[in-house]
Formats: structure tokens, sequence, C-alpha cells
DNA sequence: TTCCAACTGTTTTTT
DNA sequence: ACAGTTGGAA
């Protein structure tokens, strides 16, 4: 047991890595090492010959931390881990598609779309199925998809009493054949055709079931119905499923993630040893301290305590702020002097329920100077000129895919309008067949005609063209001959577009370098892995990394990160909890985990700031603290303010919103001689032009000069 | 085809 | 408040 492998571990990782082969359901607290244990075991099956690494299939949410593990299991072992089935669902998915896209009824060249493609290609049935989109609004439709599809679900399976779903089902059926006619596959569609191809063929279900005796599967508590079928079809009786996961930690519900599936696999896999990892190594005594308690809260868990061999550390400071424009100010005060201690920007996160949060808190850090860095928004691969790029790309790989052809057929403008598009649709819809082999047809006469065979023309050759060419030239040939590249230099503010085209040029480069010629998770050519690779992972979720900065983002997109010092704010009910939580069913819990997670962040100082108004939806509203707040043992908190003093103020800062020296304040209470009473919400100007914004009781929103209205504090 | 005004919907999000 | 979308006019 001394093996250099497994020295370090505590007595639960170690059982836990070292568990006989049977399925096992590993509760994983924050912190506790979780990806340890799991790259761990795998290191350690392929070590003493449990297992060969072809043996073992390994599953994660995200490309991070699907990288991450091969990472950590290259430098634990001197093996070459490419080969293994280690990755995303949906990588994995797919990579099993691309084995054997002949029994799972696809093209070779299979193109996925992402979220944006798929909501295209509805919007564009419904155009083609003349289906109002009011009625059938476009984002509702692609929900009641991929929900039906994450249930394991097509469309003959769906049940429909009214008209109304009726009606969503046939949209359902149709969108599924207008996918298969383009060659194109959804997120979720990966998933679902890959259960069916191992459900259907019973050969092929054997062949990996006998050959992955080793399922290993992280995050387990964010995994949804199909993923677990999947799962449990790809087990079979012999494998032995170890699944890594924390109930507590699941914040996934909202998109599908069943936390029951953790109840289901002890009872469907017979686990018999539930291991608990609760020893945390990130976090002060007092921060898991709170997150207990705050989680205790929660009816429905399986139960776990975290502890550390640390010491309590420091209190948790709280602050009230009047507003949101205050608190902003104290979180960049409190950066300043964090910064003077020597803790670096990077090592310290400003947290918030929703994106819209960050907007105050940005400008407050713009005008400190302080760097920042806000995770979230666009992605690389999901930008308008790549996305075009792309669509050529793909349109050179498969002329039937629709939807890359009606992106590009007009982008950049040849002429093509509405007119000659909506008859070649008429064409391609009464013959049965794609717009490209409508185009083919050369049924159109005149003018029309003429353009639309121009554009074919150029795509057949590029597609010769690139035949002959390495990847990231294919993608230059594309890029100047589409005439994307002549488009956005003549367009004023083309500059970042033209760079980002560029960076397209060098992320073909890196993608072929990286992953040698052939075979890239089965992909027949390079090009179709180059926009598997697009489509599957986005890229970075903002281009500048590693620079000195704070780090921005949401509660959500710290989980799995820890920061020295950690900034939890907006922590008003309301909006943490978010008040369309306190709607669905479990929402507050899963708000309560919300919390346990931004909590858990923190190594050494945690913040939790409140305001008692903000701007909401360009309105003021007033917000009372959240109860998660009054969940916190009281003993744990230390209440400051603004100047760091131990009690509650009177006066609103110096520095806040307020009408300075006027004494009037946001948030006070007034009255008017002629309107009545009322609540000052907001203000602007100094002096001689101090106005402020009052809302009545019963007069209504009025602003009111200081010098003249004769207003009364009451 | 292009541009601007009106209109809308704003929790969280990976693949 | 604000960004993204759409519909109509130029």
């Amino acid at each position: 047991m001394t093996t250099p492998l497994l020295r370090g571990l505590n007595p639960e990782q170690l059982a836990a890595v070292t568990l006989p082969h049977e399925s096992a359901l590993i509760l994983a607290g924050a912190g506790s090492g979780k990806t340890r244990v799991l790259t761990t075991r795998i290191a350690h099956l392929i070590q003493s010959g449990l297992a060969s690494p072809s043996g073992i299939f390994a599953v994660t949410f995200t490309n991070k931390a699907a990288k991450e593990m091969l990472a950590r299991l290259a430098a634990l072992l001197p093996i070459n881990t490419r080969g293994m089935w280690i990755g995303t669902f949906h990588g994995l998915a797919n990579r099993m598609l691309r084995a054997h896209h002949r029994e799972a009824g696809l093209p070779a060249l299979f193109q996925i779309l992402d979220s944006a493609d798929q909501l295209g290609a509805i919007k564009r049935l419904l155009k083609a199925l003349n289906v109002d989109d009011e009625k059938y609004p476009p984002k509702q439709l692609q929900h009641f998809i991929n929900g039906c599809k994450e249930e394991g679900l097509r469309a003959h399976m769906v049940e429909a009493f009214d008209p109304y779903s009726r009606k969503q089902r046939e949209l359902y059926a149709a969108y599924d054949e207008q996918c298969q006619r383009e060659g194109v596959v959804d997120f979720a569609e990966l998933l679902l055709r890959s259960y069916e191809l191992l459900q259907r063929e019973t050969a092929l279900r054997q062949h990996y079931q006998s050959r992955f005796r080793h399922i290993l599967v992280d995050e387990f508590q964010d995994t949804n119905h199909l993923q677990y079928q999947w799962l449990k079809l790809l087990a079979g009786e012999q494998a032995a499923v170890f699944a890594v996961g924390d109930d507590d930690q699941s914040i996934y519900a909202f998109r599908g993630a069943r936390v029951g599936n953790m109840a289901d696999f002890e009872r469907d896999f017979q686990v018999e040893k539930v291991i608990r990892l609760e020893q945390n190594y990130r976090s002060h005594g007092n921060i898991l301290d709170a997150a207990n308690a705050l989680i205790r809260h929660n009816q429905s868990r399986l139960g776990k305590n975290l502890w550390t061999a640390e010491g309590s550390g420091e209190p948790i400071r709280v602050f009230e702020a009047h507003s949101d424009y205050e608190e902003a100010g104290f979180i960049v005060d409190e950066v300043k002097a964090l910064q003077r201690e020597g803790v670096p920007l990077s090592g310290i996160a400003l947290l918030y329920r929703s994106n819209a949060q960050s907007r105050v808190l940005e400008h407050a850090l713009f005008n400190a100077a302080v760097p920042y860095r806000v995770y979230g928004g666009l992605r690389f691969f999901e930008r308008q000129e790549i996305k075009h790029a792309l669509a050529y790309l793909r349109l050179i790989g498969n002329s039937n895919d629709d939807g890359a052809l009606l992106r590009v057929i007009n982008f950049p403008t040849r002429g093509i309008g509405a007119r000659s598009l909506e008859s070649l649709q008429e064409i391609a819809r009464s013959e049965g067949i794609s717009l490209w082999q409508a185009a083919q047809l050369k049924r159109m006469s005149g003018k029309a005609g003429a353009t639309i065979s121009a554009f074919t023309a150029l795509i057949e050759s590029m597609r010769e063209t690139c035949a002959a060419l390495p990847l990231p030239e294919q993608v230059e040939h594309m890029l100047d001959h589409s005439g994307l590249v002549a488009h956005y230099k003549s367009e004023k503010e083309g500059a970042d577009r033209l760079e980002n085209l560029n960076e397209l040029i060098n992320a073909a480069a890196g993608f072929e370098l990286e992953h040698s010629a052939e075979d890239v998770d089965g992909a027949p050519d390079a090009l179709t892995a180059f926009l598997t690779h697009a489509s599957l992972e986005a890229g970075e979720h903002q281009a500048e990394a590693g620079q000195e900065a704070l780090q921005l983002m949401t509660v959500h997109a710290a989980k799995g990160l820890e920061f020295h010092a950690v900034f939890i704010s907006g922590l008003e009910e309301g909006l943490f909890p978010h008040e369309n939580a306190a709607k669905e069913r479990d929402g507050v819990e899963e708000e309560r985990r919300l919390m346990y997670v931004a909590i858990t962040r923190a190594r050494r100082r945690l913040y939790i700031s409140f305001a008692d108004s903000r701007m909401l939806h360009g309105q003021l509203r007033y917000g009372i603290a959240s109860r998660f707040l009054e969940e916190l043992p009281p003993q744990l908190l230390k209440r400051i303010n603004h100047s760091g003093a131990a009690q509650p103020m009177q006066q609103p800062a110096a520095s806040s919103a307020a009408t300075g020296a006027s004494g009037w304040h946001i948030g006070q209470a007034v009255s008017h001689p002629k309107f009545g009473p009322g609540i000052i919400i907001n203000s602007e100007g100094r002096g001689a032009d101090a106005r402020v914004q009052v809302s009545f009781s019963h007069a209504g929103v009025k602003w009111l000069a200081l010098e003249y209205a004769k207003l009364e504090a009451s």
C-alpha cells in the first residue's frame, strides 16, 4: 500500500482509489480531492494490472475537466493517453457515432449543430412548413425537442393529448427529418443516437460492454436521464461504475440534471459502498462551518459534513450597502486592500448570481483602474464572423447542409436575394432534396440562375483546391476566396473580425499540430475533425487569459474553482435566492446549493455583501437581506461598514449616490406638501442643480429640484 | 439592401 | 438599462 501512487491519500480517498471491481458511489465534498481520486483510481487500475488503458471509460461534462483528467493521468503514468476513452459525454458519443456511422444511419461527414445552429434550423423549419412562429416560438420548440431527447423520447414516443402538443410533436418529427436530410446532428442527438445504437446493435453493445470493465463518471449529480440510461446500457452486467459526485453541488437541475440519478444508481447497481470524502483541503474552518450550516437547511440530501485539519481562520465579512453602487465601492476598496496585503488579483473572485449584476461592479472597477476579467459571454467559435467561416467549411465538407448554405449564400452579398432563395427553396421542397441539389438542377431562369450557379461553382472550386491542402491552408484559401476577408476589410468596424478570422487559421494550425493528421476521434478527415472540435468545444470564454486580473463570474461559472479570497455580492431576497426560483419545485433548495458552492470557493477569506437598493431592469428596486444570510451562524460573521467600523451607519457614505451635503439620500422617506409621502429613489446633480426622484405613495414617480421643492424628511 | 426605430425580454449554461 | 431582434421605410 505504499506505492508512490497511493502515498498521501487519506483513508477514505485510499479506500475509493483501491475499491475492488464493483460499482461504487463516491460522495465527494467540495475541495475533498475529487479529481485526484478519480485520476489516481484510473492510474491504480492500470498500474496494478487490473485494467488496461483501453478497458477504461471515463466521462466528464466539460472539456476542461476531461483535459485536466488526461493531463494528470499522463503525469502519474508513463502511458499514451491518446486513444483512451476519456472525454465528455458528447465527445465520447461523437467518437462512437463516427466509428459506427453506418449502423447509426449517419453520413461519414456528419456535422454537429451547436445551440445557435439548432435554433436556426428550427426557425428555418417553421418557415418552410408555414407555421406561425408566434404560436410556436422557436426557442420554446428547441427546449421541447431537447427535453424530449434528454428523456430518451423520439417524436413517436411522445404523449400528446391536445392539439398544441400534437403539433409540437409533429414539428419535432419534422425537425429530426430535416436534420437527417441535411446530415447534421444536434448535441442531444449525439447522445440519443449513440444510446439507440447500443440498444439496437446487440453485437456492438456486447463488444463495448465487455471492453469497458471500468466506467468512471465525474460530477455524477449533473447527469440527466439520458446520460444515466446511456451509462447503464454501456455498463451492462459486467462493468464496475465508479460514480463521483456531490448532491450538495447539484446546481443544474434547470437544464435537466437529475440528482435522483444518485439514488437510482445505488439501487440499480447494487452499490454496497458509499464512500464519503469529507475532509476539505481548501478552506479554513469558519468558511466550512458556514457552508455546512447553510446546507443543513436543505431537506433532500444524502448527508455530508465537511471538516478541515486547518484552523478556523478569519470570520466571514458581511457588508450591508445602501445601494448596488455603494456595494461596488466597498468591494473595490477591499480588493485594493487585499492587493496591498500581497494577494494577487487572480487569486480573488467576485461572484454574482446573475450576469446583469456585473455592470455596476465593472464600472466601479474600471473607474478605480483595477484590472479585471469577466468570464462568460461570447466564445471564439460562436462569433458571427467565425460562424460564417465555419459555414463555408461545412458546405465544403457537406453540400447538403442547408443551414450552412443559407448562412453564406449571400454573405458577402452576391445579389442572391430573398426571391431567388424562395424559388430555390420551393424546388428543394417539392423535390425533397437539399438546396444544393436544387441549385444543381439549374431550373432557375435568367440572372438568379446565373448567380446561384456562380455560388455553387465557387464552393466546388474551393472544395477541389482544399482537398489537396493541409488544414490551415484550407481555411486560408476559403477565407480569401469566399470574399469574407474582403468584406470585413471594407467594413469600418471589421478590424476585430479580421483579426478573429486570422486567428481561425492559427486555431486550425494548432489543432492540426495537436491532433496528428489522421484519426481524430474517428473523424474521416482533418476538416471534419476541426469542425467537430469547433462545435464540441467552442473555445475559451475569453481570449486573453493569464493576465493578472480580478476574476468576475457568476456563481455557476465558479463551480470547480477556488480562490484565496471570494466576494459574493447581491445577497438579497429576489436576487439570491432568485425570485424565479421560489416558483419552481425545490427551487430554493437549488439556490441554497448554489450559495453553498459560492461559499466553498474561498480558501482564506470570504466577503458577503448586499444592498438595500439596486437598479434592476432600469428600475430602482428595494431589497432585504437574503434568507441565506440568516442561515449562517452569527458567531462566524463580522458585520462591517464602509469605514471599517463595527456598527451600521446612520448616514450614507460620502461617496454614495446620495446628494452629498444636502442631507438627502436614496431610500429616504420624505413628504411633499402637494404630493404627500414618498421615498427618494434616485438623485442627480449637485448644489443648485441637485434633483431627486421621488416615488410618491399616491402621486407616482417625479423628479424634483431640491432648491424649489419643499421636501421634508419624514 | 440598408438603416433606424420600435419592441422585447432579460437566472443560472455545457455540449 | 440595455442588448438583441424585427419590421418598416428609404
